[in-house]
DNA sequence: CTTATTTGACCGCA
DNA sequence: TGCGGTCAAATAAG
């Protein structure tokens, strides 16, 4: 609720900080790699702001749903349900990319067929279930409606110190994630072929705050931008992604947003001239 | 070797 | 009894 009208803000609210940045790297740096980075980061905070909103929508719908249907049950039979412990919080967030990494390390149990839905399910747990007791799982499901969406849904929070999958990494990390084989890269499946736009994550609000923080310090170099163009998915070889991501979740979700150079720089080459105007405004 | 994934079996719940 | 969640043996990967 308020909640979520708050991350959508914060959203927002960072979009501007990086506009505004970026109007002044435009102006006095000649930093073109650091622009293109915030360029693709606006883009992903927008994008994420929007689908926060239009997804509420739905939430409200389906609120209202089940409301209903509990009305009719305790009008027909009035048996007490315990709604109550619900054993996670759960707020959705969505992010800009078909990177389902988040940044913990995660060891596949199972995977089943869920009735009504074409696409199965994926159960994850801590890796650290055992030797820190951690309790974290979650599942992971691609959307019916938009294959390019996957439904995540936490369930606990970690408890362990998370420190195995540091997202500096080698380029090698990132290789599931992005958009894919426009390259030419062999791709076995006749299945995805366009680059996965968005990911629809049911998230615990401590996760969302991780999330959060390594949004906020990660950093880039460039020949990790660089190898944009090389990336290549393999996320969708089996039905569902690998269990275990390693590496920022960030990273791909710029690959997946600057997908073309080229138009981007064409843009670049045009918007000195709004750039004054952008100073006056955002300033 | 160790560690992760796959996948059918199993089990509890509605 | 069927569905969804978990277990665990077999297998793959490193």
């Amino acid at each position: 609720m308020a909640m979520e009208e708050k991350l959508v803000i914060n959203e927002l609210e960072q979009g501007r900080e990086l506009a505004k940045r970026l109007i002044s790297n435009l102006k006095h740096t000649s930093s073109v790699e650091s622009s293109k980075i915030m360029i693709s980061e606006i883009l992903r905070i927008y994008q994420n702001a929007i689908l926060m909103l239009s997804f509420k929508e739905d939430d409200k719908n389906i609120l209202k749903r089940s409301r209903e249907i509990e009305e009719k049950d305790s009008k027909t039979l009035s048996k007490k349900r315990k709604l109550s412990d619900k054993k996670t919080e759960e707020v959705r967030v969505f992010v800009g990319t078909g990177s389902i990494d988040d940044g913990y390390c995660w060891r596949k149990y199972g995977q089943k067929e869920i009735h009504g839905s074409s696409n199965p399910r994926g159960y994850f747990r801590c890796t650290h279930r055992f030797t820190q007791k951690c309790p974290a799982q979650k599942q992971v499901q691609r959307s019916d409606k938009d294959p390019s969406i996957f439904e995540v849904k936490y369930v606990g929070n970690h408890t362990c110190n998370n420190n195995s999958t540091s997202p500096k990494t080698t380029g090698t990390s990132f290789s599931m994630f992005g958009e894919g084989n426009r390259v030419g890269l062999t791709e076995q499946t006749e299945d995805i072929n366009k680059p996965t736009k968005t990911e629809e994550v049911v998230i615990s609000l401590e996760d969302l705050e991780y999330k959060k923080d390594i949004f906020k310090t990660y950093s880039f170099s460039n020949d990790e931008i660089e190898n944009v163009g090389g990336w290549k998915s393999n996320i969708f070889q089996e039905n569902l992604s690998p269990a275990t991501t390693s590496g920022s979740g960030m990273t791909s979700e710029i690959a997946t947003a600057v997908e073309d150079w080229g138009t981007v720089d064409s843009y670049f080459s045009s918007l000195d001239n709004i750039i004054d105007l952008g100073q006056d405004l955002w300033s």
